[in-house]
DNA sequence: GCCTTTCTTGTTAACGCTAACCTTGCGCAG
DNA sequence: CTGCGCAAGGTTAGCGTTAACAAGAAAGGC
């Protein structure tokens, strides 16, 4: 115990303190507040840290500051469109000395909710999570344990927990179908990932049924899809499935650009031409969108801008002095609003 | 302090602990190791569990118990040969009731150096860092902390520090090369990551000079490129600057799928067909190498072998009796081997 | 030159848990 | 009926840091 496993117990602030020549206490000083310690003081205790290659135990910090400088965040999938948001996120993060630690629920809010209680066990400072499909657990701890929260993601709709950033999803298939329209399609299909536990997967639905039913279009529910999973074979699992049973298509939404790019690919394997034959859009300014051949026609939803927020919201709940009552506190909502971007697939 | 933010203290043990009737020490039993419990007892208090709520402090546990139960891995982008790894591992930990938590370099070792100094400060249980690049204070700060280490994605040539989980790197790149050449191609250029600091990048660059001077082919250096990051636009503007100087390549040999993929699309964009024209074959097996059209030949890494067999490594490493001297214990290579997988674009 | 403030450092007591040891009580062999 | 062993639970003493307070030295006002 306390020691390494080769034996060697590892060094504590007490070494750099007796090498230093002052006690514990200014060590922890220096490293943490150094513009309380003497500028002398502060020369001799960095020299001894140098040497002996100290490396403070945030364990221990944490357990006697109650801060542990990390905060969470719950994805669910590692895959394209989170991956800016979450770069972002740390960056703003790490600025402010907190680090970010990353849990996948793979859609599953029971996966969620054990990733929630692994975290709140290791007292977190934040916690960023997906908009909807909580449990009730899940709700019932994050009100206990009273942690900074906030949901990214969100439909501007959705009810949220205590903050969220959202863009207007719904709204944003609705413009994707506004524009297939102007492009003189009519047959517009729609496929999206299982709206089961995924409010962004509902919303985006919404606004594509929106936007029909503003062209007075019949909403022909055999001409919706819904992919198994959210990867490019899903997307194209899915085209299949829909030109099986509606071929004269001449457009799709698709909720997501990953699933967009494996329907063009499906699309060219089948013969057809993009857009001639089929017009294809996306969902989340992807990597992919702007790569590929052809570039996708799709909606930028500020995923970078949403981490930025996301992390500057948790640092507001935290950076207060540490009783704040975070029940009387607002909810508060920051939409960041979205872009059409059109490129070659449509 | 102690206190949640809205001022109500967190639960501790003892509060369980006078609920049930019994002594903190009784309940943290109750917890780690149920057997050592009284059938009665242990009903007892887990009926207080239930009735409180208590999430177990793992801060206090890791302090005073000297292990944390988290592993860290660094990886050098978040991207998709590496999510598979991940995902494996992570599954592995958790089985063992560890977490993983991920730091992200960016190829760069001196962030490499800062996520190591951040996590050893946090005295993870074990560290998975990607073959190569380190600085000497990585390694030294490895070292004297004596933490159980794993290299992945390391050459089968490499140098490591202790134990390494491998595939032939150079060998899958001449691989390719044998593939390309038997199916009649001779002019076959190269696109590959930044060789800097990234010893994957060289290595397959090794391998496919190995394969050309096997067939007794020139090393043309024009036929070379460096893409100038890991994103398909690399890859694209990769192809773009090669043809400029070698319009009459008929194969290119591309050292990770994801910039393939892009050189795919580049090739389409200039009306070029895949494989007719251009054949190319990427590395790795990533998802979108399967996905896209035409799919692409590529070499399978055991990206999901790489993951497990690290996450085995490392808990035999720390399963073990604290104890062990890691300096004594001998580095172990675990080679996973590699196939050559042939799809369409060849 | 005396008293008050400010700056700098030290001392003490947690933080919430677990390792290691200790006590109790019961069953059972001799 | 004595004593031994073992199961079950309790007690004690940290783990390595920081909060809070205390104390001494330096600086400044009058």
């Amino acid at each position: 115990m306390a020691s390494k496993p080769n034996g060697v117990p590892a060094l504590r602030m007490e070494d750099v303190a007796r090498l230093a020549g002052v006690s514990v206490m200014t060590v922890s000083r220096a490293l943490r507040t150094p513009p309380a310690v003497a500028a002398s003081t502060l020369a001799k205790v960095r020299a001894a840290l140098e040497e002996t290659g100290y490396l403070p135990n945030l364990v221990a910090s944490g357990l006697a500051s109650s801060r542990t400088q990390v905060v969470a965040a719950v994805i669910p999938l590692i895959s394209q469109p989170f991956a800016p948001t979450l770069q972002s996120m740390s960056d703003v993060l790490r600025r402010a000395s907190y680090q970010l630690v990353l849990g996948v629920s793979h859609y599953d809010p029971l996966q969620e909710e054990a990733l929630v209680r692994a975290f709140l066990s290791r007292r977190v400072d934040g916690i960023a999570l997906f908009a909807g499909g909580h449990t009730p657990q899940t709700i019932a701890m994050l009100e206990q344990a009273g942690v900074p929260l906030v949901e990214m993601w969100a439909d501007s709709a959705t009810e949220f927990i205590v903050d969220a950033v959202s863009v207007p999803q719904r709204q944003g298939a609705q413009d994707v179908v506004r524009h297939l329209l102007a492009r003189g399609r009519r047959r517009i299909g729609f496929i999206g990932g299982s709206t089961r536990h995924n409010i962004r997967a509902q919303a985006r639905l919404g606004g594509y049924l929106d936007g029909l039913a503003e062209a007075g279009l019949p909403h022909d529910p055999a001409a919706c899809e819904e992919a198994t999973h959210f990867l490019m074979e899903g997307g194209a699992a899915a085209l299949a499935r829909l030109l099986e049973r509606r071929p004269q298509l001449d457009a799709i939404c698709v909720a997501s650009d990953i699933l967009a790019a494996g329907v063009v690919f499906e699309a060219h394997r089948r013969g057809l031409s993009v857009p001639r034959d089929l017009a294809v859009a996306g969902f989340d300014d992807a990597e992919i969108a702007r790569s590929m051949y052809p570039a996708l026609t799709t909606i930028d939803m500020r995923a970078e801008d949403m981490g930025k927020r996301a992390a500057e919201m948790l640092l507001e709940r935290t950076g207060q002095s540490s009783r704040v009552d975070l029940v009387a506190m607002p909810s508060r909502m920051h939409d960041l609003g979205h872009t059409l971007i059109v490129r070659e697939s449509t």
